[in-house]
RNA sequence: CGGGGCGUAGCGCAGCCCGGUUAGCGCAUCUGCUUUGGGAGCAGAGGGUCGCAGGUUCGAAUCCUGCCGCCCCGACCA
């Protein structure tokens, strides 16, 4: 039994967050909707980083890095976009603080000029930017991706699926064209889907936002949403087209190869550290988290099981073996020879941490040459010889990267249904949640009595879909495919 | 911002209703010995502005007033 970890079954929410402070990943600070990330947390998300990293580079992207502080004015040029974002911007009024009669307190003299905001997302003053970078068609495309933190001062938060500050990439793209500005919208939906699926082996579905949660300013949001072991509906990344409309509110300009002056084409794209929430919530059990190989700060832990300091010394002769082949084929290890933790204590403790393959060495595999290989993803336990662990290990990670997407692809498939009538998918949509294809109107009013009625909303209406005759569920008007309704997080 | 709950040791809590010596318990920490193939045992030790400010009282963690903070549920959202 896990020493405090809430079931699942009891109370998901509490097992979310149980996980996320018992393994040690993130906890909550001073200031409400702000988290620490800890180092084990942190390891996980550079482990993400730096392979997200790796694709936007393979397909042409350069890292930049705009400033935090956006002036108050730059919000107000494109319409939609401060609808979306002015109720949870967090505004910079002073620059100095004074001591008064109550101890430190903001010094009335230093007000500013112009408020700053702390960016909630970075369009604006990439775009004021932008205008200064592209005059010819010479200048574009522009492809720039920057890894920051961002503050939306949300009412409700959770850690790292919403949180008052988050980290995240944004990429920012300008292109001579909209055919060009759509194929980077989809490009970079499908590196966001590749990545979700091969690396957190989370499956996703590709599709695009309905009018009603499209971004802010967008003309169409591409969006992944995956299924969470609550049956509830996580965006876990977001590309969107955004038109000419941040061109024409900052008046980005360039002239084409007949010399006439024509709006820039945009998109942008971002995944944050959501994905960390995604990434617990799709995979770890009762007993803790449980990490894809491919993301695991550590893959493989060694565990000795010894009296005295001499046959300490001989399995740490064997350990160091086994740490150095593995080292070779780029297999993180650790030897955890802490004498002041127990064997079972240790077990515990990276089960809790997902780390996906433990060894465990003895007396008893030092007279027979082997050690207990114990599986985090399905308790599995043997003993293997020690002669060429290394690709026996190299395989495992392998085939366990896989198979856990396969036991999350398999849940998700039995989550998903088709459904017709609209009595029934009240009932379901409570008794059972899960994605729920369904016919729909196409209009945002009937999305709306939807939403109020059930609290489910359009994920997404997925763009592999086959096209299919049918009536929306809600008002009998007619219908070309469905689309996946979902209570989301 | 509306509804509910809670602030007592690093963490989790009891005590409060019904005021009264030195404010307890579990976990964690420290020391020692024994232990080590699934979260060790025993013995001892340290650690508190009882959220803050007033008030009532001979006496306040406990009663009263005000303030602050946090958590949960809703509206908002990656």
């Amino acid at each position: 039994m896990a020493k405090g970890i809430t079931s699942r079954s009891e109370n998901y929410s509490q097992w979310y967050n149980d996980i996320v402070m018992k393994a040690d990943l993130a906890e909550n600070s001073g200031v409400r909707g702000s988290m620490v990330i800890k180092p084990y947390g942190y390891a996980i998300w550079e482990k993400m980083q730096a392979q997200l990293d790796k694709m936007f580079k393979e397909t042409g992207h350069e890292n930049a890095y705009f400033p935090l502080l956006i002036p108050k004015s730059y919000f107000s040029k494109e319409a939609n976009h401060v609808d979306g974002f002015a109720k949870e911007c967090a505004v910079v009024t002073h620059y100095r603080l004074k001591n008064g009669s109550s101890g430190i307190e903001v010094d009335p003299e230093a007000k500013l000029e112009e408020e700053l905001i702390i960016r909630p997302t970075s369009e604006t003053i990439i775009w004021n930017t932008y205008k200064k970078w592209i005059q010819s068609y010479r200048d574009l495309p522009i492809l720039l991706n920057q890894w920051v933190n961002v503050v939306r001062w949300e009412m409700r938060t959770r850690l790292f699926l919403r949180t008052a500050e988050f980290l995240w990439q944004e990429g920012h793209t300008a292109h001579a064209t909209k055919k060009e500005a759509m194929a980077e919208t989809t490009q970079m939906i499908n590196v966001y889907s590749e990545f979700a699926q091969n690396w957190m082996a989370m499956p996703v579905i590709i599709g695009s936002k309905s009018e009603s949660e499209r971004f802010a300013g967008a003309l169409e949001t591409l969006t992944i949403e995956a299924l969470m072991q609550d049956g509830k509906a996580l965006q876990s990344g977001t590309s969107h087209f955004l038109g000419q409309n941040f061109a024409k509110a900052f008046d980005v300009k360039f002239a084409d190869k007949e010399g006439k002056l024509e709006y820039v084409w945009a998109s942008s794209w971002g995944v944050s550290t959501r994905l960390m929430g995604a990434l617990i919530m799709a995979h770890s059990d009762d007993k803790g988290l449980v990490l894809p190989p491919k993301l695991a700060p550590i893959q493989v832990v060694i565990v000795p099981i010894y009296k005295g300091e001499e046959q300490l010394e001989a399995i740490r002769k064997v350990a160091n073996k086994i740490s150095d082949s593995l080292r070779a084929k780029n297999i993180s290890v650790k030897f955890d020879d802490r004498d002041t933790h127990r064997p079972g204590h240790k077990f515990a403790e990276y089960e809790l941490k997902g780390v996906p393959v433990r060894l465990a060495i003895g007396p008893k595999d030092l007279e027979k040459g082997s050690v207990e290989l114990a599986r985090r993803d399905t308790f599995e336990k043997n003993f293997v010889s020690q002669e060429n662990i290394d690709v026996y290990i190299e395989n495992l990670l392998e085939e366990m990267q896989n198979s856990i997407f396969e036991k999350a692809y398999k849940f998700r498939e039995e989550k998903t249904y088709k459904i017709d009538s609209y009595d029934e998918f009240k009932k379901q949509i409570i008794d059972n949640p899960g994605f729920y294809l369904a016919h729909w109107d196409g209009t945002t009013e009937t999305e709306e009595k939807i939403k109020t009625e059930t609290k489910a909303t359009i994920r997404c209406i997925p763009l592999d879909a086959e096209d299919e005759e049918g009536v929306c569920m809600v008002t009998g008007k007619p219908s070309k495919r469905r689309v996946i309704f979902a209570k989301a997080y």
